[in-house]
DNA sequence: TTGTATGCGTTATCAC
DNA sequence: GTGATAACGCATACAA
């Protein structure tokens, strides 16, 4: 028996004798017509192994339910459970993702953007850096950012500046004589900025010593682990005695911080206190668990695509009155108290 | 000035004189027009600022472009990094990729790969467990698995087998007095099997002392703890004072059990040898790098794409011929030695 | 409650 | 090298 081509409304209302508006009304809006008829075209359907097809109710309706994502990596443990929290919002709301890695290259970002409109993405959520949000704020879709530069478009950001005062302090209240801050070189535009200016007007306010590390980290495990011991040595000499408290900025970088300690020592030397930010998983998994500022990272992914669905929804009245300011939205982290300081 | 409906090759067409055709020849098959004339569109479609429409070119000519993937959960480095790699391969295919999480759960499951083929997907990548492969391979679309049971799909898997070979015979070398392998109980059905056979044949064929532990592991890191330290009060107990080389059948579970040694001792103690699996970041990442055996996922990603691909473009042909036998590739694992293998 | 006619934006077929 | 016309499969205004 030769194969048939796709079973479409046509066959469906030959079969049935209705008509093709019929048959696009039992899926759209059932209500309307009998049960009895409902049943029929249900058994219909059944019979011919009707397979429905969206992309011809998309060229119909204009609706591809389609958002676009474009993630700078999936190495890091942040961006991973981020797209992860994402894409389970499919089961609330619906939307269907078209992903993309941004390579940290503005022109190939620039495609992959032309890409997602080409199919008639209906939102756009950001977390790679790579093109400026003058620039997105241009398209004519629906945007979040997520932890990038947001000044003209719509985003979802944790709290770093909160972040930062919560870890300092912790580190004060145990009484560190010295507090220091270690990082990357980090634009001010950046929502991350925000821990290094909570960390340093906590200190400044209270009138604490400190000192802050701006290195470039990141790249790979080996240098990154260079280069915490070139400021381990410098702490070593400069604080030498003193009970130093120290915030890193992120828990994998805390995380080689306190191997290093360990292979010299065999244990957390009782004058260092250390704690990092993102509860990523490997601050469960060092060998001390190391406390944290944890982002809520499901709270945020679903924050970001209820502000979209928000958005989107809006487009799809008869008036659409987009918004005509940027919304920033903001989710407090949570202070983790773990060994690291909290051992005694 | 009222906004404007799309601009579409009927515009196009009457601001240049042209017909729909022409435009439509411009952007598939440019060389059929006089340069001239490909200049005269060129400049129009910048001055309407036209915008393609993908989803338009679907329907006429069928081809989306799609591919599905599924994936358990994106919480797991070596998921998030597989997906990071077939995403990559957007440069070199040119196939867009919709992701859904898997959710363990047939029946959901189910409903993604329904709502995928109603996206008209040219293609399928599986990587969630759930559904059984006979059933896979009873839709119409071309499929690869990668790392689960696939009797009746085209596949790419880890060479598990050599994997455990490997491991084992590394430990062996090492002249350890007693080989043990830590594992979850595993279905034979499924790759990640060979690991444990690997092991058991290894040890037969040379008669060596060995011991398997089977226990449910990687539902929360405090209970793999709990477990892995149960096994180990077992090892220290029964195999006192002996060499003890242990195949942890991931890099997660390995640096948890490294973790206990080093909690327990403040170093890992000469008597034991670790040896994981995956190359996951946390085996470099570890106080003592982890030797391993380093899962190629790159190579694993980009060739269950281009298998895919194969069987894509097979589809596309006047008369396809789609595969009568499931293609299986395997790919070799990559001996690491590390620290907690190399340290004396 | 159901049907008719038309449109969505592109590609394919067949002419010229 | 270019054009007219008919698909592709569904949704929607309007009519009945």
């Amino acid at each position: 028996m030769a194969k048939k081509q796709n079973v479409t409304f046509s066959d469906i209302a030959k079969y049935t004798n209705f008509s093709k508006t019929t048959i696009s009304r039992y899926f759209n809006n059932p209500d309307s017509l009998t049960l009895e008829n409902q049943q029929i075209i249900s058994d219909a359907l059944i019979k011919l192994n009707y397979q429905e097809n969206k992309v011809a109710r998309i060229l119909a309706n204009g609706k591809t339910e389609f958002v676009g994502i474009i993630v700078p990596n999936l190495y890091l443990h942040y961006y991973s459970e981020i797209l992860n929290q994402i894409l389970l919002t499919y089961e609330e709301f619906g939307y269907k993702f078209l992903v993309f890695i941004g390579n940290e290259n503005e022109e190939i970002e620039r495609q992959y953007i032309r890409e997602l409109m080409a199919y008639k993405i209906e939102g756009l959520i950001i977390l790679s850096h790579t093109i400026p949000s003058r620039e997105l704020a241009d398209l004519k879709v629906p945007i979040v950012t997520i932890e990038r530069e947001d000044t003209y478009v719509s985003s979802v950001n944790t709290d770093n500046y909160m972040g930062g005062i919560q870890a300092v302090s912790l580190l004060a209240k145990h009484g560190c004589d010295v507090l220091i801050h270690i990082n990357t070189p980090t634009p001010e535009s950046v929502p991350a900025y925000g821990r290094i200016r909570g960390f340093e007007d906590f200190c400044r306010d209270h009138q604490l010593p400190h000192e802050v590390f701006l290195r470039n980290l990141g790249q790979h495990y080996e240098e990154d682990q260079r280069t915490l011991q070139e400021i381990l040595s410098i702490l070593e000499e400069k604080y030498q005695g003193k009970k130093k408290g120290i915030f890193v900025t992120n828990d994998t970088h805390a995380n080689t911080l306190l191997n290093l300690l360990i292979r010299r020592y065999g244990k957390l030397p009782p004058d260092y206190y250390i704690i990092g930010f993102d509860n990523s998983p490997v601050s469960q998994e060092a060998v001390f668990p190391i406390s944290t500022i944890g982002q809520q990272i499901d709270k945020i992914s679903h924050e970001a695509v209820r502000l979209l669905v928000e958005q989107m929804n809006e487009q799809k009245k008869r008036k659409p009155a987009p918004l005509t300011e940027p919304v920033h939205k903001v989710i407090a982290p949570v202070l983790l108290r773990r060994y690291t300081t909290e051992r005694e």
